[in-house]
DNA sequence: AAGACGAAAGTGGTTGA
DNA sequence: TCAACAACTTTCGTCTT
């Protein structure tokens, strides 16, 4: 029970109290319950200094993110010895042989699903907020059983893998999603998510296929309000921009965004290069840099 | 006032010695 | 491992509508 610096709003008496135990907060003058069914979402320890929080506080970090397997399994160890040193009998060490065996199996075969269960439920929860379809799911989660299988997941964070095991199933289906995104919904870092997705795609040997610019016109026009015309036209940029060589080495958001950007302007339906620019993931600058070289290279005379 | 333009400097990643 | 490099961003001043 603490007595709450407040004035009850029946009595206006200042004896307002909380009462821990039953979770309400209330009036000792004339027994009115002001709230009910309070959490305490603090811990339940108080601490007055910075020494005393440290001591106090035994949360550490979630076991997810501590190396598996580490801290919290037993090992046998492998001298056939008993605590005072001496030898122990044949038959004695035959059955610790088998202890051994078998408590590695185990281990190995739990840590091994719960790095699973962990891994697909994130998988689950990234792919299903960037909304995509369920047979993707499908694939990502294959995909991450071969690189559990392949060993390539120690020394990095479970969440950065699948991650990039997203990012690699979206780019094989062409769908696309760009890291940025992808980095947005995981909490993972941009260039973790990179640097995983390339040691993914060598450790396993999946050649993923450029991304075609292409792929991003649905998407930016849906954002835009851009109708099915000017898309078709900003396609065909695209196409001829790559006959050129246009696009090779130039971020494929880019080339996509400078192409929408003239096609909207073909038509009539201006867009801003701020407003491409930002649905696009990029800026002006590089949405001018690729318009420029479209427009030179193409012969395009377009009046803006 | 808003948008377009482009120069210059800075950033993060790749590549080749 | 380091430096050069390309693509892109940030920032900023100028021009156009």
């Amino acid at each position: 029970m603490v007595n709450l610096a407040m004035s009850c709003p029946e009595c206006e008496s200042k004896r307002v109290i909380r009462d821990y135990e039953k979770g309400e907060i209330l009036c000792s003058g004339c027994g009115l319950i002001i709230v009910e069914n309070v959490q305490d979402m603090g811990p339940e320890w108080r601490a007055f200094d910075s020494e005393q929080k440290e001591k106090k506080a035994r949360g550490g970090a979630p076991m997810k993110y501590m190396r598996p397997n580490k801290g919290l399994s037993t090992e046998i160890d492998q001298y056939n010895r008993d605590i005072r040193g001496t030898k122990i009998s044949a038959k004695k060490q035959a059955q610790f042989y088998r202890m051994r065996r078998w408590h590695k199996r185990v281990s190995i075969a739990t840590s091994l699903e719960r790095n699973l269960v962990i891994a697909l439920s994130e998988l689950d929860r990234v792919a299903s907020s960037l909304g995509l379809p369920e047979n993707l799911k499908e694939s990502s989660a294959l995909l991450y059983r071969k690189a559990v299988k392949a060993e390539l997941i120690r020394g990095r964070k479970i969440e950065s893998v699948v991650s990039a095991v997203i990012y690699a199933t979206c780019r094989l289906h062409g769908i696309p999603r760009t890291l940025d995104e992808i980095a947005r919904v995981s909490g993972i870092e941009k260039k973790e998510i990179g640097r995983s997705y390339r040691f993914l795609k060598a450790g396993l040997q999946i050649d993923v296929p450029l991304t075609d610019p292409a792929e991003y016109v649905p998407k930016f026009a849906g954002a835009l309000k851009l109708g099915g015309n000017v898309q078709e036209d900003a396609v065909k940029l695209i196409r001829k921009a790559t006959k050129q060589g246009l696009i090779s080495g130039r971020g494929p958001t880019g080339v996509a965004a400078a192409s929408l950007y003239i096609a909207s302007a073909m038509h009539g339906d201006t867009k801003t290069q701020r407003e491409v620019a930002d649905v696009a993931g990029v800026t002006e600058v590089t949405i001018r840099n690729r318009y420029r070289e479209l427009k030179r290279e193409l012969g395009l005379k377009v009046s803006l």
